[in-house]
DNA sequence: CGTAAACTTGAATCCACTCAACCTCTGTGG
DNA sequence: CCACAGAGGTTGAGTGGATTCAAGTTTACG
């Protein structure tokens, strides 16, 4: 099966604004969206999206399936910049700076919403509660970037990838997926140990670890925090718990 | 000297205008920005701008003066997000998301152009085209975090003292700052260490070894790259130079 | 002249890395 | 139906880059 393109879900019944992550939508903003986007893309896994140094005339909100963005060094090694889930919104950088900065993986099967990068121009001159909206993901973005910085900068392994796992399942929770302490995660190890800059070796020890501890159990695809609180301790997360955003 | 607001140079005859990494401002742009423009201010290097969690009232553009933005973790430690230099706009996350999620600090003496963060939504509802330049910025600041965690993650410690030291350099020669191959750099070996991930110890004796090299002396405030294309190959990065980007 | 901040230096330790196998699936083609 | 290949995951051993600890030195300044 290749990237197919079928009309589907309209915003109207958007699955993804019914969970309280969203801030929700006015009628106005609702009409509009309609107008803004263009179709529905549907790829396999393992999919290019987006090719870091290209341009592409299309962005997009992921409507379900997750994926990665990461950066491929000259050294040959690639660094996952975080993952994307549904909600995410992708092709910012694309659309405002003229060319990706990073590539952007499906990493499960996904099915996007399209929007046209010429039409950015007409969200910003015509729906300025809406270009407020789309700044305030680049904000929001910027945020969890800078979280990840903290993250390489000053975790050691373990309390790394407890803080992936936390996060991981905080997002997919909130957006509805799992059920009780277990989520589904499709990402491999080597995902992982990507994200977090570690060997995959060391990845997988450490992962052993917290499961011998009883916090976390990843396998088949499912991921279990039996005691999230204490994960979340060990990983030396606040528990704030996650802020409304908006969704394009 | 405690802060001082004065009133100083107009957006008319902004001195960093001038810079060709910014892009120019429209006669429009620039009358609008003249009233979004509340005041300038002045504080001493070792000032607190902007701090973790709480919700400024203010947006600030650097105007001249170095800082850092950085978190601290619960574990006591710090980790330095990333410099901030003349033309840096601070304060958006702040802006957008009610509350900040860094802190910003003034390294050496700083003067910052004062915005409301009321007019934000002026600017938005009356000025697309600088909420378009806004969205700009933030793009190029989350491009710029996607780097950061590559280096953390991927480079060891000499490619990432390296690649900040390539960085620095650039973005304070694209703005004026210093002559030939020299600038000014006033962070402390401890703010450089807690941009990367180092440990003071190391990244003192990674700076002796640049320097041993040939590549790299930084003393008394001056940073002296004498053979930047080969610094800039040793941190894996490539060439492509600064691209132009809007200027609050 | 004394104190504090920033920078240096040396030594011992360890966390995470690389290398190198091996295991366990799953899909595929003879 | 079985052999084989490839992807993902697991395990053990040895190494080394970066850390921590603990003193120094230099510089700025009241």
């Amino acid at each position: 099966m290749g990237p197919t393109n079928m009309p589907g879900i309209t915003c109207k019944t958007c699955p993804l604004r019914k969970h309280n992550l969203f801030t929700p939508f006015s009628e106005d903003e609702l009409a509009f969206m309609g107008t803004f986007k263009t179709g529905e893309l549907r790829v396999d896994r393992g999919s290019t999206i987006l090719l870091e140094g290209s341009s592409s005339p299309q962005l997009f909100t992921v409507l379900d399936g997750m994926g990665t963005r990461y950066k491929t060094l000259e050294s040959g090694r690639r660094q996952v910049i975080n993952f994307v889930f549904p909600g995410d919104f992708v092709g910012l950088q694309a659309g405002m700076m003229g060319e990706m900065k990073h590539s952007v993986e499906a990493t499960t099967d996904m099915t996007l919403c399209v929007f046209r990068r010429d039409d950015l121009w007409r969200l910003f001159s015509h729906h300025p509660e809406r270009a407020y909206d789309l700044t305030w993901i680049a904000a929001v973005e910027e945020h969890f970037l800078g979280e990840t910085i903290a993250s390489l900068g000053q975790r050691d392994a373990m309390q790394r990838i407890a803080w992936a796992l936390v996060r991981i399942f905080e997002r997919l929770k909130a957006t509805g997926y799992g059920k009780g302490d277990t989520v589904p995660v499709h990402f491999r190890q080597q995902d992982l140990a990507d994200a977090l800059g570690l060997s995959l070796v060391h990845t997988n020890k450490t992962l052993q670890a917290l499961k011998a501890k009883g916090l976390a159990t990843w396998r088949d695809g499912k991921l279990q925090l039996r005691k999230l609180a204490e994960l979340a301790e060990l990983a030396l997360i606040d528990p704030e718990g996650l802020q409304q955003r908006p969704l394009m």
